[in-house]
DNA sequence: AACAGTGTCAACCGCCATCTA
DNA sequence: CTAGATGGCGGTTGACACTGT
């Protein structure tokens, strides 16, 4: 009846993921792609539960991520969907090529929620906060709030739908259907991982997937895993079914021409 | 130098909708 | 049809780093 558990919750292992066990999940998703995780830490010889393989690999180890802080239009951007999705970190994810969910909620609870306080505005219904505080002296709070305002290079639109002449590039670009911040002309990728697995490079010559990591990830890591199979076939890359979900290639560069994509690393759609 | 307070973020927890035997 | 597993999600925690006293 039903399926089988997810995982031997004995003996499963806990707590950060050291080096050694990133390199056997990246070994084995990109030997085998992302399909059953309850059958990754088996397979991959990981003493960790499914669950937490993926929160691994998808939070982490993908190779499309966007590495350090958001920058002000992704802030921006993330500010203006927060006020129409709200908590649905996932929704706001997806708008954000190469972000995650974990980590827009992160930088939004630690970064953005105390700058929208600061600047009167209440994070969570995003409009100016009780009128009493107006009617207050205005405080430190408030004129730092004042100065941070009138100095801010990317202004802050209101979000509750108030104004008819709120125009924002970054929300314009989305009624248009393009991504604000993922230009495939040119490179987004400020990581030096990322830059070595662009889509021209690693799908289109799979045998470049041997390579060292570059900076700081270089003794974390030493040498990556090798291309997947002799033949390199990224066609994991774009299986939605074995997945039910957008692989990380089409959330990732959402906005490339996928088909055009899977043609030049000879993937059959 | 030692300690306390604060900030950051990776990872875990628990819930829920969906799936499947 | 149903019980139970899976995958996804949002909330929370805890370890570590940093800063102030």
């Amino acid at each position: 009846m039903g399926r089988q558990p997810c995982c031997d919750k004995l003996g499963v292992k806990k707590g950060p993921w050291t080096a050694e066990e990133d390199r056997k999940l990246v070994n084995f998703i990109l030997t085998h792609g992302q399909c059953c995780w309850r059958a990754v830490p088996k397979l991959a010889g990981l003493r960790r539960c499914g669950k937490s393989c993926r929160l691994r690999w998808t939070n982490y180890l993908r190779p499309d991520l966007k590495r350090g802080l958001l920058n002000e239009a992704e802030e921006s951007l993330v500010i203006d969907l927060h006020a129409t999705l709200g908590n649905r970190w996932s929704k706001i994810a997806a708008r954000l090529p190469g972000r995650t969910d974990n980590e827009i909620k992160n930088h939004w609870n630690t970064h953005i929620k105390k700058k929208l306080i600061r600047m009167g505005i209440d994070p969570v219904t995003h409009k100016p906060l009780q009128e009493q505080a107006n009617e207050q002296v205005p405080s430190k709070a408030n004129e730092q709030a004042k100065f941070e305002v009138s100095n801010h290079e990317t202004p802050v639109y209101p979000c509750d739908g108030s104004s008819d002449n709120f125009s924002s590039p970054i929300i314009d670009n989305f009624s248009t259907g393009k991504s604000p911040s993922f230009d495939p002309n040119i490179s987004s990728f400020d990581d030096p991982w990322m830059n070595h697995v662009r889509w021209e490079t690693f799908l289109g010559n799979p045998s470049s997937w041997n390579f060292m990591f570059e900076g700081d990830r270089q003794e974390d890591y030493g040498e990556f895993g090798v291309c997947p199979s002799a033949g390199g076939d990224p066609s994991w890359l774009f299986n939605r079914e074995s997945t039910g979900v957008e692989s990380f290639a089409q959330s990732g560069f959402g906005d490339i021409d996928m088909s055009e994509f899977a043609r030049s690393a000879n993937v059959r759609s």
